[in-house]
DNA sequence: GGGGTGACCCAGT
DNA sequence: TACTGGGCCACCC
């Protein structure tokens, strides 16, 4: 699998995120280690801070649940209009979504 | 080719 | 609760 090809995989798992959840990156890299081979949390988060324009960015938070540096108000204010429990500084991880589960 | 960097993660202190 | 160290891997000097 070629990069590009990872970066389009990446951008396409974050659109069938559904409303109200949320995943990690790392859980992003895990889900697409089956397919790609590859999983590394670090080169999701600079993929979606390259190219995470044009998804629903705001439901990729780190493993505690931080939003992304720079745009927590913005994260903050998507997540609170699509009803997304928030917990803290950012999203409530028990609202987690897996790949799996939306089959 | 070598080295620093980052929207990360986990275990240990 | 907060910090540290090691691992991670594409990108950019």
């Amino acid at each position: 699998m070629r990069p590009d090809e990872y970066v389009e995989a990446v951008l396409e798992l974050v659109e069938r995120i559904p409303p109200g959840r949320v995943m990690s990156y790392g859980a992003v890299a895990d889900a697409l280690a089956d397919r790609s081979g590859r999983a590394s949390a670090r080169l999701v988060g600079s993929i979606m801070a390259r190219h995470g324009g044009g998804v629903p960015w705001h439901r990729v938070v780190n493993a505690a649940g931080r939003l992304p540096p720079g745009h927590e108000r913005e994260a903050r204010e998507r997540l609170r209009a699509e009803g997304t429990p928030l917990r803290g500084p950012g999203a409530d991880m028990r609202a987690s979504w897996s790949p799996e589960e939306g089959m």
